[in-house]
Formats: structure tokens, sequence, C-alpha cells
DNA sequence: TTTTGAGTTGTTCGA
DNA sequence: GTCGAACAACTCAAA
């Protein structure tokens, strides 16, 4: 009997369609081991916490109750387990994010010394990043020639063959243990404001997102006309699953391959998700740092007075009625319409005037689904700083957006409750119509939008004069 | 090397 | 109400 082998989960948190744990289990025993990282776990806000608590112990059940549960240092976890059992192989599914990246780099380092190797395959992406390049070999740097290079490169076929490991069973910790480590670094900026409050979640694990799909598939067609409607269950849903690798999003693309124009919609948005994690590849510093340069130099807002903006924000009080149903439907779900996102994001930037990674920063603490690399270059491209030499003219207004995409009011009126028997189209106006028929307990208007769009093209064209 | 066409998701204005 | 043009140039990719 050879030794065992740790498979280290990590962003792919199934069991099926898994490479690097159909390798793992080809000749031994496999230890399943999840590594709680305080380091990780300190920026994750309750939500996304609960609900990668309910993942792991759908995971757990399916192992049989095999899933082995540690906090640390992962060099240290690492180590020690393999001492524990012997093994000598490590395998995982490569992490591109740059944490995961210097994390990984650290861990085969140590496991080295010991005598164990860190053997990294597969992806969490169809096409690994790094692989798509423009005719003249260099990374695409917009969307449209990434799109066209990553849909002429064709993914590896979901695996169908069953797995069975053979699990190794080590003391563990109790799954809830996470909540010890989750959110203990919440930023000062956020002060007072009440945290997310999603706890339980439908289709948790790989069987829920194997639900979601097959939900999403019976409204596929309709995707690409009702995808932008936030009051009607529209979008696949599965952000939160390719987040957690609950689901490869081979699997989706295999499930969901057609011809139509809803496919095709649809494609293209699986796409984004690749292309923010290829320009993340190849660019880390993006996090936190604007991609264009000069954009660094955008005049935002600070202080005090400009810390009581963004937390009206983040309540859902800014009076504008869909930014703030978005931000209560965060707040309440952990989760947020992509249409709406973007409405929200652009508020901040262009109508409040603050940073954009103020906001980031607190889509990360809240969003079930939040992943870095989406998360921070969907805030880059909104606010003008991203990938694509943005218009920087194009200033989304919060009431157009209403009166386009929830016309009949029926997201408002869901989320922002005292607008709950408000009737479009007032309900989808300022302050809820405003005027002598304001609806009780909601808030007038924190700002002029007509206004502070032109302070925003104002200050957009000092970037443009100082360069 | 130079040139050309295109670039997720928009808004406003005036005809 | 609808429609096309203007917004203000710049970067990227490919010919």
């Amino acid at each position: 009997m050879t030794s065992p082998t740790v498979l280290w989960f990590r962003r792919d948190l199934r069991l099926s369609d898994h490479r690097a744990l159909l390798e793992a289990s080809r000749h031994s025993g496999v230890v399943g081991l999840y590594v709680l990282d305080p380091v990780l776990l300190a920026g994750c806000g309750p939500s996304r916490a609960h609900y990668l608590a309910q993942t792991l112990t759908a995971l757990n059940e399916s192992m049989g109750g095999a899933l082995v549960v540690r906090a640390g240092d992962s060099a240290e976890v690492l180590a020690e387990v393999c001492r524990e059992v012997g093994a000598t192989r490590v395998y995982v599914t490569e992490d591109f994010a740059p944490y995961g990246r210097s994390r990984d780099e650290r861990v085969r380092d140590h496991l080295a010394a010991l005598g164990v190797e860190l053997l990294g395959m597969d992806t969490p992406y169809a096409v690994r990043p790094g692989t798509v390049r423009t005719q003249a070999g260099t990374p695409p740097k917009v969307f449209t020639p990434f799109f066209r290079g990553w849909e002429a490169t064709s993914p590896p076929p979901p695996l169908d063959e069953e797995v069975t490991p053979e699990w190794v069973t080590l003391d563990s910790l109790e799954v809830n243990t996470i909540f010890r480590y989750a959110g203990t670094r919440r930023p000062d900026l956020f002060g007072d404001l009440p945290d997310p409050t999603a706890t339980t979640f439908a289709d948790v694990g790989e069987a829920g997102a194997q639900r979601q799909l097959e939900q999403f598939l019976t409204r596929l067609e309709s995707y690409g006309e009702a995808r932008n409607t936030p009051g009607e269950e529209s979008t696949s849903r599965l952000s939160p699953h390719l987040r957690f690798g609950t689901i490869h999003p081979r699997q989706v693309l295999a499930a969901t391959r057609g011809t139509s124009k809803s496919a095709g919609v649809f494609r293209s948005e699986v796409a984004w998700r690749e292309f923010y994690g290829d320009v993340l590849f190849h660019q880390p510093q993006s996090v936190w740092r604007a991609l264009q340069p000069a954009m660094e130099h955008l005049r935002v807002d600070d202080g005090e007075e400009a810390r009581s903006r963004f937390r009206a924000w983040a309540r859902g009080e800014t009076g504008y009625p869909l930014v703030d149903a978005g931000m209560r439907q965060l707040l309440a779900e952990g989760w947020m319409h992509n249409r709406v996102r973007m409405v929200c994001a652009s508020f901040l930037v262009k109508h409040l005037h603050l940073d954009w990674r103020w906001g980031a920063r607190w889509f990360l603490w809240c969003l079930i689904d939040a992943d870095v690399a989406s998360n921070q270059h969907g805030w880059q491209w909104t606010a003008g700083t991203g990938t694509d030499a943005a218009p920087f003219h194009r200033v989304f207004n919060p009431t157009l957006q209403a009166e386009r995409f929830d016309p009949e009011g029926r997201y408002v009126r869901r989320y922002v409750t005292p607008l709950a028997e408000t009737p479009a189209p007032q309900c989808l106006q300022p302050g809820g119509g405003g005027g002598l028929l304001a609806p009780a307990g909601y808030v007038a208007p924190l700002i002029d939008a007509a206004r502070e769009r032109d302070e925003a093209l104002v200050r957009f064209a000092e970037v443009k004069a100082t360069r």
C-alpha cells in the first residue's frame, strides 16, 4: 500500500469534474483537506462566511464526513498533515489570484524542503489564464480580441469519469470554526454600517450548483433579453458556485452551448469572468491600482463628510430608488443583480465622487460571490480606470436606468420597503416621487444627479488636461 | 512602420 | 415619442 496523497481544496469545492482529485486518487488513499487561512478569512464578511461554511458542510457530507478542516498558516498545516500520514504529494487546482499565487509559491518551497511535492493542475477557468494571445503574441488588453481568442481555444471537456477516492480521515476542526477567523479585519471606513444579514442559502454545494444550472437551462433562451431585468429571475445565479468551484465553468459552458443569440450572450458573460482572471494574472497590481495610471490623479472626495455619503450609499439611503434597492439587496442577500451593480458603482464614483476602492471594498465584504478579479475589474470598468479606454462621459442616470430596466418598479418596491405601496413610475423617481407625496420612511435625494454628473465630467477633464 | 477601424453594458440634445 | 449625432479623443489590434 502506497502512502496517501493530499487533495488540498481551495476554490474547487466539489468532487466531480475535478482533475486534481482524479490524479490524487489514482494510486492510494486521499486526505481531503481544507485550510482555514486567517489571512484570507479576515476580509470575508459574515454572509460569505456562512455561504462558505454551508458549502464546506455539503462537501463534507458528500465525502461521508471525511473532510479534514485545519486552521493556520497553509505551509505549516500542509507540512503537519503530510507528516501525520506520510504523504509525499499534495494535489491542488492552481490558483491565479495574487495572494493565492504567492501563498502557493511559499507552500511549494516549504514542502519541497520536507521532500513533499506540490502538484498544481487545472484551473478555475475554462481557459487557463495567460493562454489567450493576440497575433502579436501579447496578452489582449480589451475584451473583444480576448473573446475571439478565447472562443478559438477549445477547453477540455468536463470529466465524466466517476471518482471514488478512498478517503483518509484525520483529526478535524468543526466547519463552524470558520467564524472564529472570518471578518476579523473590518475596515474602519465601514464605521457603524450594518453587516450583511444573509445566513442561509438555497442550493449550496455541488448538488445545489447542478440544480441551479438545470433551472437556468429552462430560461436560457430568454437570457439575452431578460438578463437586464432585475425584477425577475433571469440570470443564472451561478456566480457563488463559480466563485467557490462547486461547479466548473467548462461544465456550465458545455451545458449552455448553442448557436442562439441568448446562448452567445451568456457565453460572453462567462468569458468576461475569464477575461478578468487573465488580466489579473498578467497585472496582479490591478487589485488596488488603476489599470490606467493617469486615472490615479482623478480628484476624489475624502474626509468625514465623504465617509458619511459613502455610508448612506452602503445602507441604501441615497434617495435614488434603484441604487437603494441594489444596496439593500446586497445587505439582505449578499448578492446583487449585475445591471444594478453597475448602476450602484457608477453612482458611487460619478455622482458621489468617491474612490472606487471604497465601493470595491464594501462589495468584497458583502458579496457571497466576491471574486477579486471580477469585482475589482468590474469596478475599474465602471470607474473608467479599467481595461477599455472608457468614454468618461458614460455616466449611468440612476432614474433613467430604473425606468428602462424596472419599469413597473417590481425590483425597487421589493427591496425598498417604504416604497412597497408606491406605484410606478413615482417609485422610480428620486425620493420616491418627492414633494408632499414623499412616502413615509423613505429619504430625500442625497445629491442632485444632474449637477453631480457635470461635476464628474469636470473632474475627468482635469485628468485629461494634466497628463 | 503606418494606417485604419473598433472599443459591453450611456446620456443628452435637438430635429 | 423617436432617432441620430455629439460627447473628446485615445488605445489597442490587426491589416
